[in-house]
DNA sequence: CGCGATTTTGATCAATGTCAAAGGTGGTGG
DNA sequence: CCACCACCTTTGACATTGATCAAAATCGCG
């Protein structure tokens, strides 16, 4: 059980120039209203690789935007079970909650060193009622959300440990791709221990890591000390049953 | 493949009288601002039990409300696989869209005869502009949807055949319960066959089968002919894995 | 009464989990 | 620079869950 302590100091930084401005939550605020957002905002955090920064059952006044590093949102049952919901990259909008001051409902950990943006949940009605584009943009969001989580869903709950695999490893490659501008390669950089992808994919660590040896044996991708090569897309995806679609790629 | 026919004619009635007025989207309407939601509705339709009437990957400029009758979610892969993602009953809200032009991410099928409020794509983001409770009422409900959905998917990724079944039909029976008025005994209607249950659980109809003779035999439950009867809410949750939380209620 | 859909059951099989131990790897302090 | 440690990966042998295939029983309904 990772270590939770003081939060970190805030960091206020103005919004013109932040990397995620066109994505997300903070999309409709695009130019000059962008000064609205930052008034709404309370301002930045850093949190260390492997800190709970949102814990299930416990309250939160906030919720974040991922400005840097990578997260994942997790259940863990009274026997120690831990399904990983979701992996979030920058960009990603979490710890809204169905009544906004409820309790949370799932934990989130950093896998890697991270910096968050925080908004206040107490302002987030009024600040709606001035700004009804956040309302809708923040529906938009969660929609999107249900669309992966329904596709973790189906992934998890029809498909076999191979196609799992596939299909995870292909959709973070493109996700990643997608944020970095340096996103020639066939290498992306990827936090993830055997044992978080099994416990994202509802498999054990050994079997995913001899899923992960038969992928390789036939050349469709290496992963490695943190570095996923994806050899041959095409029959990865085949792999992993994608059809035509690869819409969900935008953020 | 069930059949797609044309559209029911509509059938405009007032919110006033509505039954589900109270709940998901139309909450923040309660009372005199009534009317306003009556400008926004295009109006009302039914559906015969089996029709899909929403179709993944085709466009649809509308989204519901469930207003009598069981509908679900679900994805179909390729080959046929089937994965029920969520079972709609009256009060749900579906088919929203992360983007409001884009096409249906799930397909929707009737559970039984079915009556739906229809609200117009179209027309959402000028109506949310007008009022703003609305654009945040959407996103609470869609972020309920999306706990809904990790539950589900924390079910099927990480519990047994067992631990599933009783913790879906446990969730069912409490939800069914909250909405009927009559909802007394111990004895529910709920429209599934085995095959829905394993669809909706990553199981075959014949693992769901077995797994209700056990806790049939064990005088958990009895599930016949469209009646689900819990003999033992206590134990039953027991074998679901629940915690003290029973949040998922409220609709 | 008869038909299609669903439920039930048995026999067998395959995918995945469990347990255990042996390598690797990177980081830290001496 | 080395030794050690914690954590991760890899592999083997074996156990178990749940899938598959097939057939019978049952049910709802026209």
């Amino acid at each position: 059980m990772p270590r939770r302590g003081a939060k970190k100091p805030y960091i206020p930084i103005d919004c013109q120039a932040c990397h995620v401005r066109d994505v997300g939550i903070c999309a409709p605020f695009a130019g000059d209203a962008q000064h609205a957002l930052e008034t709404f905002k309370t301002g930045e955090r850093a949190y260390p690789s492997g800190r709970d920064f949102l814990v299930q059952g416990e309250s939160a006044d906030e919720f974040f935007t991922v400005l840097d590093g990578w997260a994942f949102l997790y259940e863990l049952l009274e026997d120690g079970r831990r399904q990983i919901l979701d992996f979030c990259l920058p960009g990603a909008f979490l710890g809204f909650q169905p009544e906004l001051s409820a309790p949370v409902t799932y934990s989130a950990q950093a896998l890697t060193d991270m910096s968050v943006c925080v908004f206040p949940r107490s302002r987030v009605a009024d600040f709606v009622r001035r700004h009804p584009e956040l309302g809708l943009r923040m529906a938009c969001v969660a929609a999107r959300d249900q669309y992966l989580a329904f596709r973790h869903l189906s992934n998890v709950g029809r498909r076999t440990a191979r196609e799992r695999v596939a299909s995870l490893l292909l959709e973070l490659f493109f996700r990643v791709r997608l944020h970095s501008p340096a996103s020639s390669g066939d290498k992306i950089v990827i936090p993830l221990t055997q044992e978080h992808i099994g416990d994202a994919l509802g498999l054990t660590s050994v079997h995913v890591n001899r899923t992960l040896r038969q992928l390789r044996e036939e050349r469709l991708l290496t992963l490695k000390g943190g570095s996923l090569q994806v050899l041959d897309p095409d029959r990865l995806a085949e792999v992993a049953g994608f059809e035509s679609d690869v819409a969900f790629l935008r953020n």
